[in-house]
DNA sequence: TGAACATTTGAACAATCATTCAAATCATAT
DNA sequence: ATATGATTTGAATGATTGTTCAAATGTTCA
């Protein structure tokens, strides 16, 4: 009978959409962990990753344009950290729904 | 200094980025927006959000896959819902993020 | 200025994925 | 059994995307 949903502004549900495709790659996934505590350079991240500095800069590029981390500048090196605190709480309730599965 | 990430198992991590990136598709997302207060049949959804039924049904097996949503059957129709609270909350904790930039 | 280190960029390749279309199930009722 | 409606399936296509590689940019220090 009733054939009509009651959804959020279109635009909205992409802007969700594209958020969580950020999230949705587990190298992205791996560097926000590697993030979470403290800050880290692009050649910490790739070490600590096994990773090229360029196959980590592409990601931290896209997590950057997407407000999910920030960075600073300290001579040769760049600091990435996480951007607030809604990148820890989407990663929580996330790991929230696998463990209890 | 320190190089090393204290990171969860990779395993976790990988299923993290799985459950995202079930998350990131605009479609998808809509149709977890069209069953988030009720349950509804493949052609409801279709007819909801402008799309055939074969489209509807590819994605909503991949949300089901994942214990996104589960589904009853009801003679000829097979109604779709919400698995748990954890969609909502995800879904909830996603639009906090946005809203706020 | 020039060398050395850190990071970024762009193009190219391979892999992944959403939609379409036609055909196949599944359930109900005649 | 057969016809109809509801849903699913599989292959094919087009588009998106992560990594690699080489080259470029930016920063510091001698």
């Amino acid at each position: 009978m009733k054939n009509k949903c009651v959804l959020p502004d279109e635009n909205e549900m992409a802007d969700l959409a594209e958020l969580f495709k950020v999230f949705g790659d587990s190298t992205r996934i791996r560097i926000l962990f590697c993030l979470y505590d403290e800050e880290r350079s692009v050649s910490d991240i790739a070490e600590a990753l096994s990773m090229t500095t360029s196959a980590v800069s592409h990601q931290l590029k896209i997590l950057k344009t997407n407000k999910l981390i920030d960075s600073r500048r300290d001579g040769k090196q760049i600091f990435y950290f996480l951007a607030d605190e809604h990148v820890h709480s989407i990663l929580g309730v996330g790991r929230d729904h696998i463990e209890e599965k």
